[in-house]
This record gives C-alpha cells, sequence and structure tokens, in this order.
RNA sequence: GGUCCGGUGGCCGAGUGGUCAGGCACGGGUCUGCAAAACCCGCCACGGCGGUUCAAUUCCGCCCCGGACCUCCA
C-alpha cells in the first residue's frame, strides 16, 4: 500500500501529487559536484535531502534508480590547475574522492550511477547535432549556441519571461550571440585548455549541456524527479530543461521539479572573502559525531527553508543524536508498531517535512523513555491519538524504522555514546576496572572513596551513570 | 531595478481559520548516598497597518525587514 506522496514543484510553485511514470520503477537525477575543490557545508544539504527522499521513495516503491552526476569539466577546474600546477586529472580525481568520503560520512548512501561527464562527451555532441537539426541551435565563431526564441516555453521553469532576464542581465552580451538570453552548448578550446574533437572544431562543452546529455543516458528522455539547490534554478535547470524538451519534443522530461534552499553561515552567505568558508571536512574534524550530528542539524530545517549553520546549532544536533542513542541503549529489543511507524513517517511524505517527523520521532523517544524507566507515557501517546501503553521496546524499534528512513540513529548505540576515545588516554578495560572499584567502594559505604573515581573519571571526560542495570558510562 | 521565497515565544523550528507543535534554555517536582540520566509540571509566540469573517498567526491588500536568483566565457 503506497500512500500519497505531495512534493513542492519548483516549476508550478505548487505541492504536487508525485505519481510516477512507472510505479514499478522511479527514477530521479540529481545534480552533483563540479570536481575542483572539497565539499563545503552547502555541497551536502542537497546530498542529505535527496538521500532521504530516495530513501522515502524506496520504502514505498520497488525499484528507485537515482543517478547524481559528477561534472569533471568546468573552467573552475581549468583555473584550478592552471593556478596550482596539479594536473586536471589529479584534481578531479582526488576531490571526487573525498566527495565520496564526505557524502559517505554524513550517511549519504551512493547513487545507483553517477555518470561522468568527460565519459558522456559523445553523447553531448549527439545533443547537441540533436538541437541543431531541429532549428534550436547555431554555430557562430567556433560557438554553437542555444536559440532560446526556438523554445517558446524558455522561462517557465524558473518563472521568468524573456524580459525579466534581459532587464536583468548584468554580463556583457557576446557580438555572436543572435539573442541576448541564447546559451553555449559548446565553445571552442586553446592549446591549453581541454579539448575535444567535434563537428565545430576542437572544444569543450558549456555548463549545462552535460547534465542534459547524462539525464538522457542514464535515464531516458522521460523522468520523474530532478533535484538540485536552488541556486541552479535559473540558469542552470532552466537551460537543461530547454535542451532537453527541444531535443526531445513531446518528452516530459522532469515531471518534478524540487530544489533544496541555500545554507548560510551565523547568518551570512558563506564566501571566502568573508573567511565563513566551511568545508564538510571543517566540521567533520571535529568528532566521530560529527557526520551524524550535521546531518541531524540539515534535517532539523525544512529541505525548502534557508539553513543557517551556526556551532550552537550543531551542538543541538549532537545532543539530539545523544538523546536519541541514550534512549535505544536502554531500551529492550521488541517488534514494532505499524500504526507509530506510519504516524510519525506520515509528515515525510507531505513534502518530506523531516522537523515534523523528528519531532513525531521524539515524542517516540519520550514513550519510551517513560515506558522503561516507570514513567507515564500518556502525551505522547495521546499526541499518537492512543490511549493505550505499549511494552517495553516497541516505541523504541518503531523509532528505529522511521529513523532509517531519515539516515539517523542507525549506528550501535553504545559505540556512539563510548566512541572517539582520546589515543593514549583511557582503555575501556581501565574504565571497567574503575567502576568495579566504585561499586566496591559504594558497597562499603566509603563514598568518598566512591565519588574521588567517579571525579577521576570525569576528568578524563568519561561520565557514569548508576541505573537500575548498574553502572554505564560515556563520554561527555 | 526584475522575479521568487520568507519574517513564529530567550534561541532553534513545524503548523493551522476557532482545542496541543516539538526541541533547547529557564523555573518547579519525582527518583537518587552523591551525580547523571529519565519522567512529570510550568513557560500561552506568530513583523507593522488596514480589510474579509461570528472568529486570522493562518485568507486579501499595502508597508517594513531578511534571503535567493537575474546566464557559460574572456
Amino acid at each position: 500500500m503506497i500512500p500519497e506522496l505531495f512534493f513542492h514543484d519548483s516549476a508550478t510553485r505548487q505541492k504536487q501529487r508525485f505519481v510516477p511514470i512507472d510505479p514499478q520503477h522511479v527514477s530521479i537525477y540529481v545534480c552533483g559536484p563540479t570536481v575542483y575543490d572539497l565539499a563545503h557545508l552547502g555541497n551536502a544539504r542537497p546530498v542529505i535531502v535527496f538521500d532521504v527522499l530516495v530513501r522515502l521513495l524506496r520504502r514505498f516503491y520497488p525499484r528507485v534508480t537515482y543517478v547524481r552526476n559528477i561534472t569533471d569539466i568546468d573552467d573552475k577546474i581549468n583555473d584550478r590547475a592552471r593556478e596550482s600546477g596539479e594536473s586536471i586529472g589529479a584534481i578531479t580525481a582526488r576531490t571526487t574522492e573525498a566527495f565520496h568520503a564526505d557524502m559517505a560520512a554524513v550517511g549519504a548512501l551512493p547513487p545507483d550511477a553517477e555518470p561522468r561527464a568527460t565519459q558522456t562527451i559523445a553523447g553531448m555532441i549527439a545533443f547537441i547535432e540533436r538541437l541543431i537539426a531541429g532549428g534550436h541551435a547555431y554555430a557562430a565563431e567556433g560557438h554553437v549556441l542555444f536559440d532560446t526564441p526556438s523554445f517558446p516555453d524558455y522561462g517557465a521553469l524558473s518563472g521568468r519571461t524573456p524580459e525579466d532576464l534581459i532587464a536583468g542581465a548584468r554580463v556583457e552580451v557576446a557580438p555572436f550571440k543572435r539573442n541576448p538570453g541564447d546559451f553555449v552548448l559548446w565553445k571552442p578550446s586553446d592549446a591549453e585548455t581541454p579539448g575535444w574533437d567535434s563537428p565545430w572544431g576542437r572544444g569543450r562543452p558549456g555548463w549545462h549541456i552535460e547534465c542534459s546529455a547524462m539525464s538522457l543516458a542514464q535515464l531516458g528522455p522521460d523522468f520523474d524527479i530532478h533535484g538540485g539547490g536552488h541556486d541552479l534554478l535559473f540558469p542552470h535547470h532552466e537551460n537543461e530543461r530547454a535542451q532537453s524538451l527541444c531535443a526531445y519534443p513531446g518528452s516530459g522530461f522532469a515531471r518534478m521539479w524540487l530544489h533544496n534552499g541555500m545554507l548560510r553561515v551565523n547568518g551570512e552567505k558563506m564566501s571566502k572573502s568573508l573567511g565563513n568558508f566551511l568545508t564538510l571536512r571543517d566540521i567533520l574534524a571535529r568528532g566521530p559525531w560529527a557526520g551524524e550530528a550535521f546531518r541531524m542539524l540539515v534535517l532539523k530545517t525544512h529541505y525548502r527553508a534557508a539553513l543557517d549553520f551556526t556551532d550552537a546549532g550543531l551542538a543541538e544536533a549532537r545532543a539530539d543524536c545523544d538523546d536519541d542513542y541514550a534512549m535505544l541503549a536502554r531500551a529492550p529489543q521488541a517488534g514494532s508498531d505499524r500504526a507509530m511507524i506510519d504516524w510519525a513517517l506520515a509528515p515525510l511524505c507531505d513534502d518530506l517535512n523531516t522537523p515534523l517527523t523528528l519531532a513525531r520521532l521524539r515524542d517516540l523517544r519520550t514513550v519510551e523513555n517513560a515506558v522503561t524507566t516507570g514513567g507515564s507515557p500518556t502525551v505522547g501517546m495521546e499526541r499518537m491519538g492512543r490511549h493505550d501503553v505499549p511494552e517495553p521496546g516497541v516505541a523504541a524499534a518503531s523509532f528505529r524504522e522511521v529513523a532509517a528512513v531519515l539516515g539517523i540513529a542507525q549506528s550501535d548505540p553504545t559505540s556512539w555514546r563510548q566512541g572517539g576515545l582520546e589515543q593514549g588516554g583511557l582503555a575501556p578495560a581501565a574504565i571497567e576496572a574503575a567502576i568495579a572499584a566504585r561499586l566496591a567502594a559504594r558497597k562499603a559505604k566509603d563514598f568518598a572513596e566512591a565519588d574521588r573515581i567517579r571525579a577521576e573519571l570525569a576528568e578524563q571526560g568519561v561520565v557514569l551513570e548508576d541505573g537500575a542495570g548498574g553502572t554505564v558510562w560515556r563520554l561527555a
């Protein structure tokens, strides 16, 4: 039974019912990184958001193909190579590898296909030839340009008219363009710049054609969802759509467009000149908890809203993870409850409302804690519209299943709580020995000694929690 | 200047035409040798001004404030 899914479609600027072209096989394309530098915080947001979307779709549909490209041809890469002396191939290989590692660290599953622009050149050339043949593109001075007036619907995706675009143009219009809005499909390369032979001479692709060619190669001319950062809506996605719809008239191209909001740092746009440019590596270096905490931070804000990254926010997200794992650590094994799962999952089906699902997850957490520690789970259960008291472990098992769709709280709870001991610091065995010594002191009513041991461990960052089942430890 | 998106309690952050978001912080309890954790209770917000309505934070208009984008490449 597939629940109704609704997503905000950028093209119509409204929430739309999601109806896959083929219910047996859902297809989604997300714009991936241009690999010229380490991924920054802003790059990670779409990856996390669309990872959740894919996990959600996989829960309901038998097959989902998720494509995310790697753009490894770009003048930013060329510039970087020229400045640093490192070869283009080395830069893109190294950066791609780092990207993979960083995305894994925030819990993002790899896409099903990850096409590279450099491996799709033939497809791009064929694509451009098709546009020329159809009267949608023209060659001029070694360039090939897309003829925007040939596509009457141009601007519909981003909600702009050609007049708007001309009025706002802040870049000089190249003299060989027929219309100011025309954009480059192919451009000539000089001897020092990477280039490929083409019918228009040695050159390289423009910015947008690679995504049209790669989505076509992987998913065909029609697919369900196209995702990316909101900054890509115009011109990148507008141009992609124009190219694809003109090359394949009658196709729908992407049926739905989803865009995530931008990420800011301390209330400011992230930029190198402001000195607030944060790579994901900067965050991951803070500890083994940082990847999941960052993911939690991202999910705490709705994907379309602007997200302001702050250290305080990251600390709070980490505390949320701590509380989740603390609950999971004390909950007994049990089966999950279908109604609880559906209740907590429902907000995700309504335009991926991760903050509300997280709130419901907290209710499940509180219910579990109340059940296992002798409190009253009434309030949380009533929010679910129920008046029963679940068996211990049931809310926790349900929590875990919903959290899996968000890609959080899937680690071993004890590893989370005890992970990341400093090298050369206390060994777990030494901590256990200290706990045993303290227990002996307590039995002998030597509370001064017991407290001394507690304080000693606290200095090492180890916190003891005395519970009904004995004493457990965790890192502060 | 144009297009679009937002302004919710000390902070973060959902949502709704009329009964509750939630979290953090804070205050008070329970439990506890101590501590921590957990649980329970409290904390009654919706940028401004008009309008529609029996009723608006929620709909409409205007204003103020913030943000995104306004085209490859020299």
